[in-house]
DNA sequence: AACATAGGCAACCGCTCCGTT
DNA sequence: GAACGGAGCGGTTGCCTATGT
């Protein structure tokens, strides 16, 4: 189903945003709401791609963003969803309140994946390797690796890591569940408080009718959650419509929602519900 | 001080999903 | 059911900065 591409690529401007560009965008959302990133740029006098201004927006110029200083407690949360979740950066960023999925990856790509590895963790499969890699110190491997420029640099990089994993096949997840006709700010506030979409209204939160259950699972009639969705902000129940999910934004929340999701980690019976959640998302 | 290289991150690209017609 | 368009997602790239030699 070929299709053509999202924007005419000629005379728009690409690359870093400027700060005249940003005001433009953050004044015409502001005063239209998001949305409709199609023809949003030549509304908003921006040259600039539809996929770029929505980029723009939901990365760096949403109300709410935090940006940097990525805390302990969130680094194991990372890790944490990560083990469960895989590669799913919106679901990661989703429980995060404030960090977006790109800010994310990027995190994970450049800091977590390599601790895991040096604590002796595959950051892939978050199985125990055989031994734990040696942290690279800096240009280690000038000596082995005489790549002259980045990019064949990162192609080595991937060929070797091809090399030493075989190569996974291409598994299509399910996505979570999109209930929506306004886009939801991923920065830690959804709700939920039935399915049928009447949505309770919490501070700072967007005034949206937005139901947006990642971890939820229609079965047997019956409704599950995971994460965020129960009247503790967190894991699990069934027949539980009246959901309060409502993610805490303030730091002692966080560490609230930090610790009760540790708890649950503890138990063993919740341990394999989520675990097999995790399998129900991957099949 | 100058250069080379690695690290970090913002932004882009291509693909898929979902809703509408 | 097919075609299409809008939107979202994850992987990748390119540029700037930091650091080592």
């Amino acid at each position: 189903m070929g299709r053509a591409p999202c924007c005419s690529k000629v005379g728009l401007h690409r690359g870093p945003w400027t700060p005249r560009e940003d005001t433009l965008l953050t004044k015409y959302i502001q005063a239209h709401g998001e949305g409709h990133w199609r023809s949003l740029p030549k509304k908003a006098g921006l040259l600039r791609c539809g996929k770029s201004c929505r980029l723009r927006w939901m990365n760096y110029l949403r109300p709410n963003i935090k940006r940097g200083n990525i805390s302990p407690d969130e680094d194991d949360l990372i890790i944490r969803l990560h083990s469960l979740l895989g590669n799913r950066w919106s679901l990661i960023a989703g429980r995060l309140p404030g960090r977006t999925d790109n800010e994310i990856k990027n995190y994970w790509n450049t800091h977590l994946s390599k601790r895991l590895r040096c604590q002796g963790t595959d950051p892939h499969t978050h199985k125990k390797l055989m031994e734990p890699v040696q942290e690279l110190k800096r240009r280690n491997n000038k000596n082995n690796n005489n790549t002259t420029n980045r990019s064949s640099n990162r192609k080595q990089k991937n060929k070797s890591t091809a090399n030493v994993e075989p190569e996974k096949p291409k598994v299509h997840l399910p996505k979570p569940i999109r209930v929506t006709s306004f886009p939801l700010p991923r920065n830690g506030s959804f709700e939920c408080n039935t399915l049928s979409g009447s949505s309770g209204q919490e501070e700072g939160c967007f005034d949206s009718k937005v139901v947006d259950i990642p971890w939820c699972e229609f079965k047997d009639g019956k409704v599950s959650f995971l994460v965020g969705c129960d009247d503790q902000g967190l894991v699990s129940g069934s027949d539980n419509l009246e959901c309060q999910s409502h993610l805490p934004t303030g730091d002692n929340s966080l560490e609230k929602l930090y610790e009760e999701y540790l708890e649950l980690l503890k138990t063993e019976e919740n341990q394999v519900e989520l675990d097999s959640f995790a399998e129900s998302l991957l099949i």
